[in-house]
DNA sequence: CATGAATGAGACTTCATTCAT
DNA sequence: AATGAATGAAGTCTCATTCAT
């Protein structure tokens, strides 16, 4: 394969109406591919909600595989914005990290529970038509969360001994674990108390090891000392 | 009116060879639904790979989702098993769940991580293929575990103030993201240190809140006392 | 609980080269499931013999039943109009009887002898593929005849004294009795004469009882009674 | 294609327990085929039926269309003797046919519906499997019929100015096509009153022309004759 | 003789994608 | 820029039939 002599591509058309176009198909293309996943969503369905015809759609994308990472794309970029906009920056890391795991939940209750096992479906299989890009998608969307943890760890309120990553699976692993039970079950929660006590949960692991703790335990342990020696 | 009496299906061989034939379908079927997912996986992939014809894996299995569910219910079964053969019973709530979640992460990894995802991304898709017997499929993948946990809570070793299963969500949750961080990114992790790691993150989370703290509290409380009367 | 939306299939086309493509696929569908019958019939075989592809015809048909019910359909329009449109509405019942029975013949030998079959057969097994609109189809097909007859009747000149469907089976029956001769023997024959004949034959049969003959057996008997006593 | 080196057939096997397989197969084909048609039926419906392999019906008959045409040569071969043992030779022609027709349709509307769909929808479609002997079974089939008219036309009580064929469509169409009513409708029917009506129906048109007419107003012109002379 | 087991051939159907207009 | 129309490629599934045991 000549690389040089590559067939050309036809381009994406530009301009405002096209523009328009393209922030419809990704609209309906997210519920799409949320409600089926990548392989039972048709590019024919994502053209009769629109009312449009199918070939439009690869007129402004070049194929189905395309379209579904520019959707997830756009939603990550989405959720970032949004934790970014409102994080409150000057609570605490605690609340900072209720903060996280409320936005999230919410957006994923919300419109985006088909959109997060999209992803983790499809990210998880071989031979998948999505995948080069995959790895970087998910490594941007747990930023914020990172961002936090690694403040906390500088404020001394987040245990170092541990590495960021584990950290980061302690709490997105429960977070989607327990989206995946609403997936599932059907059953209805209520988000702001299921944040909260998740992370009351989680936030004993999280915090640095309890000073008073590990002195009371050196204390009874000289004492046991002592006595045995009586 | 359905007067047309229901057309018979063939039913599958069931002679000694049988057995065998059906033992080598499921596994292979295994790695194909592992390896693509429920629906980029093909009967003639399977086929193939046996070096049998497409024709005789429908003798076996009524048709793709018919074998599906077997090979999930299988691999199912199997980690019920091994699990419940070699789980410490004698040792403390703590070791047993270690061994439990050393046990999961060992098969997830050594052969399962696609089935992992498979089991994940079918259940979690709507208009999926597979579909009735999914949520209850789920739940007696999870017994072992509950059964731990209620023991936990009788003997006083677990907190009974947060419903059980939410504390599956606790102990599945990290596990699951940790294995995806691995499908996802090809890094190898050492098993055992991770479990290791990962139960010691949980068990305070899992445990009656501050109970030794709070005996070691009185204890202090009562030394202090002693010591000023001395 | 079906949480899927009903996934929307593609519509056919809809302008005027579409509706030329419908035309040419009824019409070799109908050459092929009157030579072959429904079932020996294949999608593949229709394509073939337009030199399109399979797949052109699933998009303008939603499978192969709905195709056959159109060819059907289509037909039975065609006679219902063609007896419609120039049945001599002003001459005699007997006449007009003549003519619809001319006419079936003339459309059924012409072109239809393996769609007469087609319906024939498929109407007539349980378990079909083909089946719901069948009756109505079957009735929509009968009622040129069956006004005739009633009008017949109305006029006195048909009896009144059989239900229609009997008499309609009457002049049905025999039409395609011979028509089946026809198709197995491959015999040809004399459209015109054959029309002729078989409402001569049937005539009788159809009339109010004669009337004259009626009295005459009266006289005859009266006589016999008279002359008996002499 | 060397004829002389043609592949030597298994022979069907022989021996008492041998016929018996072969009735019982004959027998379940019969059901099945008249149930299913020929296309629809299945020889793994037929071996199931009987609780015997597949392969087994194989070793009897040489293929599913061999079976089919033994079931039809069979059921004629009743039918006709069913005819032949009962037939009331001594009674007059009409009592005859009115025990043909009632015989037929009693056998058809016993068990015979499906059957007699099966020959018809078989017998009448090209590139048929079932299809060479066709013609001759159907031509034995009306043979007791046809003897009935021969004679009667012999006797001066059917007419001869139509040849034999045409009469014996004006018989059996009105009958197939209310056994048709029935299969398609569903509706059952009386079957002795419908014989004896079909018959009133028929006679006339079978019966020489109005020969009885000519005679009676011969009669009457020359009584009339007479009367004025006296 | 009966059958367990396997299969070739072929059916219908779906869908992303292309291209002339 | 939009689309009507067409299709290649592939997939799941069925069934009569064969053959070694």
């Amino acid at each position: 394969m000549n690389l040089a002599s590559a067939v050309p591509q036809r381009r994406a058309p530009a301009g405002p109406k096209a523009e328009q176009r393209v922030r419809d198909i990704l609209r309906v293309g997210r519920e799409v591919f949320a409600e089926r996943g990548y392989e039972r969503a048709t590019t024919t369905e994502i053209a009769q909600r629109l009312s449009i015809s199918e070939a439009t759609v690869f007129t402004y994308f070049r194929g189905k595989r395309e379209l579904c990472m520019r959707v997830i794309q756009d939603w990550y970029d989405e959720i970032i914005a949004a934790i970014e906009a409102d994080l409150p920056r000057q609570a605490s890391v605690r609340e900072q990290l209720e903060f996280i795991v409320l936005t999230h939940l919410r957006l994923f209750l919300i419109q985006g529970t088909g959109l997060c096992a999209l992803v983790l479906s499809e990210g998880r299989t071989k031979g998948q038509d999505l995948g080069e890009g995959f790895v970087e998608l998910q490594r941007r969307y747990t930023v914020p969360l990172m961002e936090l943890l690694a403040r906390g760890q500088e404020a001394g309120e987040v245990r170092r001994d541990i590495p960021l990553r584990l950290l980061r699976s302690l709490v997105f692993g429960p977070m989607e674990h327990m989206l995946w039970e609403v997936v599932i079950t059907g059953r209805q929660i209520d988000v702001e108390a299921s944040a909260r006590d998740l992370v009351a949960l989680l936030w004993p692991a999280l915090q640095a090891p309890d000073q008073e703790l590990q002195r009371l335990r050196q204390l009874r342990a000289q004492l046991q000392l002592v006595l045995a020696q009586a």
